[in-house]
DNA sequence: GTGGTCTAGACCACA
DNA sequence: GTGGTCTAGACCACA
């Protein structure tokens, strides 16, 4: 068994400007906050946020506009494509859980449509 | 934004032992690795097992056999009970991030059915 | 017959406290002492006060304000119930001993009137 | 505070004694277990059991035929007299504690008819 | 050998 | 300053 170590900020960080993005509290093609904003929003180091936007700007979700900031991409489909990758992942680590209890399809589709029915 | 602390190491081994029953690697009724057996082997202090079978125990999933060791429950039932509810929480929590991400119950559905038709 | 061996002293320290919030010493809603400063006035290990005020919190006895202390809980009904079932024990243990003794209902009514009739 | 020490066995051991003669499993007269024998079924050392008998004996509880081993007395009134004031000293300890939890004569009482009405 | 309790003391998060 | 977790290790009861 291993210990997770503690996850590290800055992906903590991608991952909450991600669900941003997806759920369209950032637009496509919208500004985001200059870093030192962001930066002193969430009580981090600004080195932190310039890490994280770049990560973000690596897999395609930002772009930079050089003295203007970072922008959410104005491609709207790409964005869906990511988000449908990220839910997915989670869909996948869930039913990773499921399997190791030893839980079939079935069991897990009915306690899914157990939560939707509430 | 509220940034997870670390876990702390007695709740990280309760989920692996609790994974362990579920998947019946621990069988009801089945004594557990003694106290400093484990330690020794998850390279931990002995207090922090301790913890960990205490907080189980209250949970009934584990009973003490005062000199002997602690075992499983021998209550299949309460294990399943548990068992659901422990996935039930964590597709709880899944659910949660697709909502986020405005996806509906037909789509998030889908990406089930597309795992499971891998 | 088997030899009581002693009381460990966190149950004898979760007795203390308990006897001083039912007799209103420390009240509903009342902060407790720090667990350093109760751990030295009583000459004990931190650790040893951080157990008893857990298992208190477990009764439902104490609740926690993260990083102002432990208090009382301010549910003055709540403490009332458990002061009557922890007297009732009391209790029953005595009418135990006087049914050992081969004492009726009257006679130990009688001896209780004694008490407080001086 | 002072935390209780263990009670030696020796008083317990007294305590036990006195109970088997207030009940009638010792009548009056009759003569009790030998040293050695007692000590093994208590898995005691016999000097503790000596010593048991000894300080019962100054109590008058018990008295000494030379070579014939211990008697319980034969005196019943006075068996009698000391049951009440054994079963008086649990009732004032008892009431000690309803009184430290500010509980009043009527409420001990209806407690105490409670346990009697079960 | 089994679990249970306790100490001394470190280090952490939160504010 | 507040509580929470953890380590290293002692000592205990039970059998």
């Amino acid at each position: 068994m291993i210990f997770k170590s503690e996850q590290s900020i800055y992906t903590q960080i991608m991952d909450y400007l991600k669900k941003e993005i997806f759920c369209g509290n950032y637009c496509a093609g919208q500004k985001l906050p200059p870093i030192r904003e962001l930066a002193a929003q969430l009580a981090v180091n600004p080195n932190t946020i310039v890490r994280a936007y770049a990560e973000l700007e690596k897999e395609g979700l930002l772009f930079t506009e050089s003295t203007n900031g970072k922008f959410v991409t104005a491609d709207i489909e790409f964005i869906k494509k990511i988000k449908i990758e990220y839910v997915t992942t989670q869909a996948e680590e869930f039913v990773e859980i499921t399997e190791k209890c030893k839980l079939g399809k079935e069991e897990v589709m009915q306690i899914m449509e157990g939560i939707y029915g509430k």
